[in-house]
Parts: C-alpha cells; sequence; structure tokens
RNA sequence: GGGGGAGUAGCUCAGUGGUUAGAGCAGCCGUCUUAUACACGGCGCGUCGUGCGUUCGAAUCGCACCUCCCCCA
C-alpha cells in the first residue's frame, strides 16, 4: 500500500480550506447523512431565537451563532436527535423603517398614499431578501441547520413582487405543494415546506391570537388611556420595552420662564423645562413640600425659587429677601404662558375649580422635586408628560393634549396648530419673551429618549394603547404570597416559571426576576402598518371587546368582508375589511387598525415552530426546549420575557430548560463597532479574511458574561494558537508521506508503546472526558482552555520529545508506534474540536482518518463523541509523573540559561531530587529529560543531599485561627529555619509544636549552589565543561550551521548533499568523533575537510576551538574532486 | 433617585482572608529548530480607585467617598 500522506502548506489558507469543505459536505450531503444517522435517538431540543431578517448579518450575531451551531454539533455528536430548525423575525417596525427609507418615505402619510397593501408587500419581500442573505452567511459560518435554498426564497420574492395570487407548485420534504404565491410565503417553514421557520407566517400570526384570545378571556387585556412616549416620525407608541434602547445625549433648550403670581403682584415663580413646546400645555407648578424656597430680588424683579438652586437658575448678581417651605407656596395661583389659546381656555372652562369658576393656574406639591437641575419648580403638563399625567390624575388637573400623531399642533394653538412640534421651540421662545415671561436660555446636554429605530427624539402624547395586565405587585416577600395572590397576578406567575430554569451566568436569573417586578403592563399595540393584525374588535356602540382567536372563528363571526380577506395572509390592509358583528349589540365591528409589538412574535414560536395546535404529540415531545442562547442585553425585557409570559398564559410551564447568555461584542477598542470610528468589521470580510474558524475561536474564548473585544489583532492571536495545531499536523503528512508510512498494522499495541505514547494518549482520553463534562456544563471557555493546554502538550513536548523517532534514523517499530500514536492523537483530537472548530477538524479528519483507512465515517461530524473508546487510554499517574518531568525541565532550562550555557553544548551530569523520592516510570522519563536538557546522565538524589536542606512551610490556613497572634512569630522562624524536627513527624517552631499535617517539609537549595527548586522537586546542574563536552558542543554546533545552509539553498528534507569543511588541524581533530552523525543528519554523501571550490558560498563559523568555514551543494551522485 | 457590576502591570483580564498578587498580549533579552518568518524561555519597584475600620494577617471582609458601565425609575 502506499502512503496516503502528502505535505501540506506550511502556511494554510484558512478562507480556501473553508470554501473546499463546505463544497465537499455539499456534494456529500454531510448534513443530511447526520440527520438520518441521528433520527429516532434520544431528543436534545435547541430553540432558535429568531435573527431579524432585515439587514446582512454581523460579526455580533456571528458569536451567538457560532455558540448555536456548537451545542448543536456537540449534541449531535452525542448521537441526539435535533430539529435544527433556523428561525426569521420578520414583522414590525424595524423593517418598515427600511423600507420607507428605500421609498424615500418621511411619514405615514406617505405610506397611506403608496398603498398599505403595496407596502406591506415590499415589507415581506425585504425579509426574503434578507433571509436569504443571512442563510448564506450562515452556511458560510458553518452553521449546520435545516436551510432553504436562498435562490428559492429569492425566487419566491420576485414571485410576490410579481403576482402574489399566481399559483406555484414547489417541492417540499412530504412531496409537491401547489398553493398561492403569498400562501406559500405564509406556509415557509411549516412541516409541508420545511426550512426555516419565519415568524410573519400565517401560523405564528393565527397562534398569537389565541393567546391574545386567552388573555381577553381571563380579563388580562384592556385599553389604557395615558400619556406615553410617542415617535412623531413614525407615528406610533414606545412601549416600555422599547424606551430602554433609545436613550441618547442630546441638546436642548435649557429654557426658564416666569409665572406672574396673581396673589403677590410683581412676584413671579421661574420654572425651568427643556421642552418648549409643553409650556403651551401647562397647568400646574409643582414645588418639593419639605425643600426650602426663596424670594430674590434682581433689579426691578422679584423671584421665587428653590434655596438649593440659586447658583445654577438664576443669571447676574441677587439678593435674597424671604424664606419659605415650599408647602408654604401650594395653592398660589399664577399666570399661565398661554392663556390666550383657546385650548388651554376650553380645557380650563371644561374642569371647573370647587367655586364653580374655571380652573386656573397653581402651584401644587410633588415629592419628587428635586434642586439637581432647573429652578425647583417644576412646570407640569399632564397631556405632554407621563409622570404629569399621573400626578394630574391625582389632583384632578385638567389635560391639554397638542399634538396629533405626526407630532403636528392640533387645532386651538393659535399660529402654532399645524406646526410640527420638532420646530416651535424659536416661535414659542419668541412668544414668551414678547409676553414678558422669558427669563434665560441656555443649552443643555442630557440623555433623552429617543426612537430606538429611526432615532427620532419622542414626545409624549395623550393615547388609546392596548395592554396585557401583569397584575398587581405586593409589598410582601414572594414566599409569602398566598396561591390566590400569585393566581391574580401574572407577573408572580411568570417568576414561578422563572424558578425552573437554569441561568447561565446565574446573574441572569435575579435580572430576570427584578424585570418582572418592576415591568408595567405590558403594550402590546403599534399604530402602524407591517405586523401581526392585533384581532381586537372594539365596538364603538357599545363599547364591548372581542378578541378572535383563530381564522375560523374570525370566518364564523365575520358580517362583512370576508371575501375581501379570503386567501391572504392575517395581515394588513386585507383582514382589515373583515367586520364582525358586535357579540353585545349587534353592530358591526372593525378591527382595532392597530399592529402588534413584535415580541409577540418571536414569543409564539415555543408553540407554533413545535405546531402546537396541529400536532401535539409533536408538540410533547419536543417542548420544552432543552437549551437556548441569545445575548444577554436587551433580551430580559423582550425575548425572554416574551417567551415566559406567553408560555405561561398558555401552559404555566417553562418554555426551556437552561438558558445560556453572552454579552455585547465591541470593536477593538473598547467601543461600539462603528463605521465611521472605523473599528467596524463586516461578517463577510471577517470571514473571508481571517476564516470563519478563527472567529469561533475567538468566541469560544470568550467569557460569555462579559463583553468581547473584537478586531483583526484579537484575530491574528487565535490564528496562532491553530496554526500551532496545523503545524502538528503538517509534520506528521510530511514525514508521514516521507517515511512512506501506512495505518496498516506494525504498530505495536497502545498499552506496550514508549511512555510518551501512552502519556499524549492519556492526555487525549483525558481530553476528550474534560472537554464533554465543560461542554454538558454550557461552559465552552473552559472546553476552549483544555484544548489549548492540549494542543501545547502535544506540540511542545510531546512532538518535540518525538521528533527523531520520526526520522530515518529511528528504530523502524518505535517510528511505527511514534506515527501511529501520533495519528490516533490527531484524529481524536480533530473530533475533539469537531464543535467549535468544524472547518479545521474537517480538513485534518479527511487527510488523516479518511484518507488511510475508507471504512471510517467519511466525515469528522459523523463521528461519535469519542471519549468512550479512549477511556481505556487513560494513566493519572503516568500524567501526573509527567507533569513533575516537566516543571523539572523546566527549572533546568532556567539554570542552563543563568549559567549562560546554551541547550547545544551538552553537560555532564544533572542531579534531580524528586518529590516522594521517586517516580512511576522513572527510568523512561528520566531518560527523556536527559534528552531534553542534553545532558549526558541525570542522577538521583536524596531531598538530604549535601546540595539542599529542609524547610517548613507552616499551613496558614490550617493553623491560622488556631495560633491567631502567634502567627508572625512562628512565619519568622520558620524563614530562619529554626525549627526543630520532631520523630514522630510533628515540628517546632518558635515554641509551638505543629502536626505533621499543619505543615509541608521543602527541599530547598542551600544558598550558593546552582541549583532549582519546586515544591519538593530540586534539580542541580554539573556546569564544569571537559574538552570532550565542549569538542561534542561545536560538533553541534557545525551541525546548526549546516542546517541552516541547507535551508538558504532552499533544498528538499530528503535531498542529499555534499560538504566542505575548513577548519585548523586542532579544530578538525576535535571534530573528527563526530562527523559520522554529522553526515547523516544532514545527508551529506560526501564531506571534505578542505577549502570549498571558489563557485561555492561559504559562511564561517565560530566555534568553542576556533573558526571553521563550511560550504556546501546539492549532491550529483559522485563526489566533485 | 433606587438596584447591580466594575475599578489590579502599557493593553485585556485572573486572583473569595494566608504573609512573596499572577496570566495573555505588546515591549526588551535570550533559546531551540530541516514543524523553517514555527515555537519555547526569561525579564514586572503594580499607591490592587481613595480613606477609615475588623483581623495575627486584607486585592479579598465592613463602612464612607470618587470614577465608569448596566438595569430600573
Amino acid at each position: 500500500m502506499q502512503t496516503p500522506f502528502r505535505p501540506v502548506p506550511a502556511h494554510p489558507d484558512f478562507p480556501a480550506q473553508e470554501h473546499a469543505i463546505l463544497e465537499l459536505w455539499r456534494e456529500r450531503r454531510t448534513f443530511a447523512r447526520l440527520r438520518a444517522q441521528n433520527a429516532g435517538g434520544p431528543r436534545w431540543s435547541f430553540l432558535d431565537g429568531p435573527i431579524t431578517a432585515n439587514n446582512p448579518m454581523g460579526v455580533h450575531h456571528a458569536w451567538g451563532r457560532a455558540y448555536k451551531d456548537l451545542f448543536q454539533r456537540f449534541h449531535a455528536m452525542l448521537g441526539q436527535d435535533q430539529r435544527w430548525q433556523n428561525g426569521f423575525d420578520c414583522q414590525g417596525l424595524w423593517v418598515e423603517v427600511n423600507v420607507e427609507r428605500e421609498l424615500g418615505f418621511t411619514s405615514k402619510r406617505d405610506i397611506e398614499e403608496y398603498g398599505i397593501a403595496e407596502f406591506v408587500s415590499l415589507c415581506k419581500q425585504r425579509v426574503l431578501t434578507f433571509a436569504a442573505r443571512q442563510t448564506e452567511q450562515s452556511i458560510r459560518l458553518g452553521m449546520w441547520m435545516d436551510w432553504n435554498d436562498p435562490h428559492e426564497l429569492r425566487r419566491l420574492r420576485d414571485l410576490l413582487a410579481d403576482d402574489p395570487t399566481r399559483v406555484i407548485t414547489v417541492d417540499g420534504p412530504r412531496g409537491p405543494v401547489t398553493d398561492t404565491v403569498e400562501q406559500i410565503v405564509g406556509r415557509l417553514g411549516m412541516p409541508e415546506l420545511g426550512g426555516s421557520y419565519f415568524t410573519f407566517s400565517n401560523e405564528n400570526n393565527y397562534l398569537i391570537w389565541s393567546f391574545l384570545a386567552e388573555c381577553h378571556r381571563r380579563g388580562w387585556l384592556y385599553k389604557g388611556h395615558d400619556t406615553m412616549p410617542w415617535c412623531a416620525r413614525c407615528g406610533t407608541g414606545i412601549s416600555q420595552h422599547e424606551m430602554a434602547e433609545g436613550y441618547q445625549e442630546r441638546e436642548d433648550p435649557g429654557l426658564t420662564v416666569r409665572f406672574p403670581l396673581v396673589e403677590r403682584p410683581g412676584e413671579a415663580l421661574l420654572v425651568w423645562t427643556t421642552t418648549p413646546w409643553t409650556l403651551t400645555s401647562n397647568v400646574a407648578a409643582a414645588v418639593g413640600p419639605a425643600l426650602r424656597y426663596v424670594k430674590v430680588r434682581q433689579g426691578e424683579q422679584l423671584y421665587w425659587l428653590g434655596r438649593g438652586t440659586l447658583k445654577q437658575a438664576l443669571e447676574g448678581p441677587f439678593e435674597v429677601l424671604e424664606e419659605r417651605r415650599g408647602a408654604d407656596l401650594v395653592g398660589w395661583h399664577y399666570g399661565g404662558p398661554f392663556d390666550d389659546l383657546p385650548a388651554v381656555q376650553q380645557a380650563f372652562a371644561a374642569s371647573p375649580d370647587a367655586d364653580g369658576g374655571p380652573y386656573e393656574h397653581r402651584v401644587v406639591a410633588w415629592d419628587e422635586v428635586g434642586e439637581d437641575e432647573g429652578t425647583g419648580i417644576v412646570h407640569i403638563a399632564p397631556g405632554c408628560g407621563a409622570e404629569d399625567f399621573q400626578l394630574g390624575r391625582q389632583l384632578g388637573l385638567p389635560v391639554i393634549a397638542p399634538l396629533d400623531e405626526n407630532g403636528v399642533f392640533v387645532p386651538g394653538f393659535g399660529s402654532f396648530s399645524g406646526r410640527d412640534v420638532r420646530e416651535v421651540a424659536e416661535p414659542i421662545v419668541e412668544r414668551l419673551r414678547k409676553s414678558g415671561r422669558f427669563y434665560r436660555v441656555a443649552p443643555y446636554l442630557h440623555r433623552y429618549p429617543h426612537c430606538w429605530r429611526c432615532g427620532t427624539p419622542l414626545v409624549f402624547r395623550l393615547v388609546d394603547e392596548w395592554y396585557i395586565s401583569m397584575g398587581p405587585v405586593y409589598d410582601q416577600p414572594r414566599e409569602t404570597l398566598t396561591r390566590e395572590q400569585v393566581d391574580a397576578s401574572l407577573r408572580y406567575q411568570i417568576m414561578e416559571v422563572v424558578d425552573q430554569i437554569r441561568w447561565i451566568p446565574g446573574f441572569g436569573y435575579e435580572r430576570e426576576l427584578d424585570w418582572l417586578l418592576n415591568m408595567h403592563d405590558w403594550m402590546i399595540s403599534k399604530k402602524r402598518y407591517w405586523g401581526l393584525a392585533l384581532p381586537i374588535y372594539d365596538c364603538a356602540a357599545c363599547g364591548t371587546v372581542t378578541v378572535v382567536g383563530s381564522r375560523e372563528e374570525l370566518r364564523e363571526r365575520a358580517v362583512d368582508g370576508w371575501e375581501q380577506f379570503e386567501g391572504h395572509t392575517p395581515h394588513r390592509p386585507y383582514v382589515d375589511a373583515v367586520k364582525i358583528a358586535c357579540p353585545g349589540c349587534g353592530a358591526p365591528v372593525e378591527r382595532i387598525q392597530d399592529v402588534g409589538n413584535p415580541w409577540l412574535d418571536a414569543g409564539i414560536v415555543p408553540f407554533s415552530t413545535l405546531h402546537y395546535r396541529e400536532d401535539p404529540e409533536f408538540w410533547r415531545r419536543w417542548f420544552p426546549a432543552d437549551f437556548i442562547t441569545e445575548s444577554f442585553p436587551g433580551q430580559f425585557r423582550n425575548w425572554f420575557y416574551s417567551l415566559l409570559a406567553m408560555s405561561t398564559v398558555l401552559r404555566r410551564e417553562p418554555p426551556f430548560r437552561t438558558i445560556f447568555g453572552y454579552g455585547t461584542l465591541y470593536g477593538e477598542d473598547g467601543r461600539p463597532m462603528h463605521k465611521s470610528w472605523g473599528n467596524a468589521i463586516e461578517f463577510d470580510d471577517a470571514a473571508e479574511r481571517m476564516g470563519v474558524d478563527v472567529m469561533r475561536w475567538m468566541f469560544a474564548n470568550a467569557r460569555p458574561e462579559d463583553n468581547i473585544l473584537f478586531g483583526w489583532h484579537a484575530a491574528d492571536e487565535a490564528r496562532r494558537e491553530l496554526l500551532v495545531l496545523w503545524n502538528v499536523f503538517a509534520f506528521f503528512m510530511r514525514y508521514a508521506g516521507l517515511a512512506g508510512w501506512t495505518p496498516t498494522g506494525g504498530a505495536p499495541d497502545p498499552a506496550r508503546r514508549p511512555v510518551l505514547d501512552r502519556w499524549i494518549l492519556s492526555r487525549t482520553a483525558g481530553l476528550a472526558a474534560g472537554v464533554r463534562e465543560r461542554l454538558e456544563d454550557v461552559d465552552v471557555r473552559g472546553a476552549a482552555t483544555l484544548i489549548s493546554a492540549h494542543i501545547d502538550a502535544l506540540s511542545t513536548w510531546y512532538l518535540r520529545r518525538s521528533r527523531r523517532r520520526f526520522s530515518r534514523h529511528a528504530d523502524e517499530a518505535d517510528r511505527a508506534a511514534a506515527f501511529a500514536t501520533l495519528q490516533r492523537a490527531l484524529v481524536d483530537l480533530a473530533r475533539i474540536v469537531a464543535p467549535i472548530l468544524p472547518f479545521l477538524a474537517e480538513e485534518i479528519y479527511q487527510a488523516i482518518a479518511v484518507a488511510a483507512d475508507p471504512a471510517v465515517p467519511d466525515s469528522v461530524h459523523l463521528t461519535r463523541w469519542p471519549d468512550g473508546e479512549l477511556a481505556g487510554l487513560r494513566d493519572e499517574r503516568l500524567e501526573r509523573a509527567m507533569g513533575t518531568l516537566l516543571r523539572a525541565a523546566e527549572l533546568a532550562r532556567g539554570l542552563r540559561a543563568q549559567a549562560g550555557l546554551r541547550l547545544r553544548q551538552p553537560l555532564a551530569r544533572l542531579w534531580v531530587a524528586l518529590p516522594g523520592g521517586d517516580l512511576p516510570e522513572r527510568d523512561a522519563l528520566l531518560a527523556l529529560l536527559a534528552d531534553e536538557l542534553n545532558v549526558r546522565e541525570v542522577a538521583l538524589i536524596g531531598d538530604e543531599s549535601a546540595l539542599v536542606e529542609r524547610r517548613v512551610k507552616p499551613l496558614l490556613p490550617r493553623i491560622g485561627k488556631r495560633l491567631g497572634s502567634q502567627i508572625p512569630a512562628i512565619m519568622a522562624a520558620a524563614r530562619a529555619n529554626a525549627v526543630e524536627y520532631l520523630p514522630d513527624g510533628a515540628v517546632r517552631l518558635a515554641g509551638v509544636t505543629l502536626a505533621p499535617d499543619e505543615v509541608e517539609i521543602l527541599a530547598t537549595p542551600r544558598p550558593g549552589t546552582a541549583v532549582a527548586h519546586d515544591e519538593g522537586l530540586v534539580v542541580v546542574i554539573d556546569t564544569t565543561l571537559t574538552d570532550e563536552l565542549r569538542a561534542e558542543g561545536d560538533a553541534r554546533e557545525l551541525q546548526r550551521a549546516v542546517q541552516d545552509l541547507r535551508r538558504d539553498a532552499e533544498l528538499e528534507l530528503d535531498e542529499p548533499i555534499e560538504l566542505w569543511i575548513e577548519a585548523p588541524t586542532a579544530v578538525a581533530e576535535r571534530l573528527a568523533p563526530y562527523l559520522g552523525r554529522l553526515a547523516a543528519e544532514t545527508l551529506a554523501e560526501a564531506v571534505h575537510l578542505s577549502a570549498p571550490p571558489p563557485d561555492v558560498a561559504a559562511v564561517e563559523v565560530e566555534l568553542d576551538g576556533g573558526r571553521a568555514r563550511i560550504a556546501l551543494r546539492r549532491w550529483f551522485g559522485e563526489a566533485s574532486r
């Protein structure tokens, strides 16, 4: 048999290899065969959190998707059956905003003029475009999922644009499926079509309907009337969940105005605001009842403001005239900033005071008022702020709501009516100047909420929105709640579900509970176009609210418009056409126009993708998911929350058992990736320039609970580590090829191989068990750390010490053992790294395992986890002994360096004192040490040798508590070695007797000897150099120089040479005994002890015995002279 | 304003009461090597954010303060 092993490049092109592997997997249908192989095995249920199909995926997505792929591959190697379903998040404002941008739209009016049906279709098309793109990118990442053909997704997109009603037939896993284009798109991810799930699917939408109907049945769904954060550009309310994502620094005008007091002529309140437009709707001024307020004089003017705000609020000199508590100011009336506006007058008239007259502006008390900013007097506009609204409701204040849904002033606001809220700051300041209400304006930098999608600063607006009630918060510890209390409050029910889940890292558990305890009711409506059509029918005539739970129910209740909807997916505008009969009064009722919160879409997937309705048995098999993983930031209030809430409502059980969360990906400079900062890296660039395995290795080594800093330098570091593994592999390929080695027999049984072989195989067995244990515990970094240590051991100890065994000079049986061992170690290492580094593992496995044995599985990913097969090779005693040896080598190298004796210079002797006096397999191990350290003999010494002395190390954790203040004296005695050894093994230090188990006895060097020590291990080198040793050192030096020349001449490894050595006679004589070996090592067919011919380049070598010149050239079959 | 986390070498971070605080990277110096621009080793005088306390002993525990980040208001 010819050797199957061929040299591989020393500098691999990882991206090119990865493309070749992708092609190999495609040709051999490897993934499909893996699924078939594991079908019917024990189940491992992974639930993919949907990725938003709205843009190409970024490197931050790759981090999470590397984890997802890693765990799926690992569990596949354990033989577990999986669903392998990827998910795309499809509906919601993020898609709308991008489509609007492409069309150049700036408002909802543009969309309505364009046509909602066409707009919604474009949203679907955008999703299909990027689902196709992300599918390709994920495949490039090596992610194995039941992918749709990206070309098919693009074809569906084009058909949708062309004619959604066209009937087509597509191939599905169970045969051809015929339907309209629109319906085929709506059925993507369903069993008959396979592939990724899409949250815009009919099933997803209708299941949310049934969830909402259930909420309504239990009385948790309601319409709220409140002042909400609102995006004027998007024309929609922003939920509490979304608010948190949009805080940004922003500069606003910090405007201070005077409110003249009615009962105190000549005096005015000073009030500060950063939102001038809200002054149009002012109804009150709030003071902190417990704060101190002062009256100050500035020129002719008299002002009231908080005592603690004088410096920041006033401009110019002032004189304090009077001081009062805030409570004393309450009830004072003042003239408002815009009393002439009809809207103000109407609102005040509609809210009469106790005397029956219209409401008047007044000072009110509010505990939340502070003195950190402004004037200590807060302007209150209940129609323009959430807290203002709450306060206004408590005090019965009138509400003035100035804005329409586009942020434009409604009629009744004089010249402001019809103007955009973003444009009125200047005119308002102008009006205030003219009316004498202006005091000062100064730019003010603060964190202000912005729309998380389009970046527009939010305003607050009085609106109707739909909510799911979270239930009461009880002011008592959770464990004291009664069953009735929990049954009455959804939030505590969710908490009980959260209790049953393993959160990794652990702080996730507290975070989620904290969120649940603090969260407000869940706002689920959005006044937009593309998304879940909320199945809510709010009868204007009698107020009855109906929530429709399914398509069938809608059909039954429909009294009008069904034929317009028939054949369409449950999206706007078609579903809007259907009217139902109000069960309260019989009147026809339209659906509310709102669409749903997109987290409803993602939260229902443990039900929709597992066919909760149409295949309960299937659902029961795969629910709950064993594992989900996503980036932590944000998801406590988003996906995790919606999963938990929906599963609690529908089943009151956890939708997943274990959740693994990770942090945020930043650029290498520690800042968020940002194109204009130059620290952004696109996924495609990263994949093609660093390779995805390098990326995956970086991710595997990251601490998931921290943020990761991602960049080209970090990638270089990761690649260097992989190159060490590659070099070991390349070494094997080159030498196995050179030796013509074949794996067919010849090698002794592993148990009878030399100690190095048994050691590396034991380490490999330990690695397989250790990595399995780490990955089962969801500790990728721990697994990666074990792998790194193993690669280091394989390269810098096993291979370095074994290299000669692979050469032509080695003993035949030993060489066979070495090749067989290294092959086995590499194949099994490839299997162990396969989940993390699927491409590199495959590359190595194909070259070393498949090429050598057609009977093995033809992909590393079709093999099983190797720990079971390897367990018999484990020898932990040997591993510990080798550990001691490695430490001895390290100490001895340090001694050589100190003594200025380089490794090439042989030494006569090395003395070693071993901890415990001996080692298993001592002779073989010490021979390795002699070889590594280039010493002729290793001699054992006892620890009572004259070279060392005993020292006592008291074990502080054991004696600290007992001995307390005597410790310093004991430690001083130990340092001075003032110790008395007692016959029973105890010792006396500073008059105190310490038991044998309270101290450690160390052998340490006596001062002044060339020794090194470490926990009972002592190493001593003999620094005496004889002439003979020097001569051998010279020979080694010369050999080194010849090898360098060979390299410079770019000779092949097996190309013979002829060699010239020109040296003084004395030097030549010293070298004579070593020339045979020199010739053998350097493949010199002829060695001339003479000057080289003039046409051959020579170099000088500095030897201990004098200077020599050497030269070589390729051997052509006979000597030159 | 409340809650949580962090602050340790030039950079990124370990270090849960034990006396002498470490690793990786970068830098410098060396070494090894037909695995050939691979690899290995050595080199660290750090106000352990600041102050006060507890203790025989504090980076570690407590209190106060400063700075940054996150979550919630």
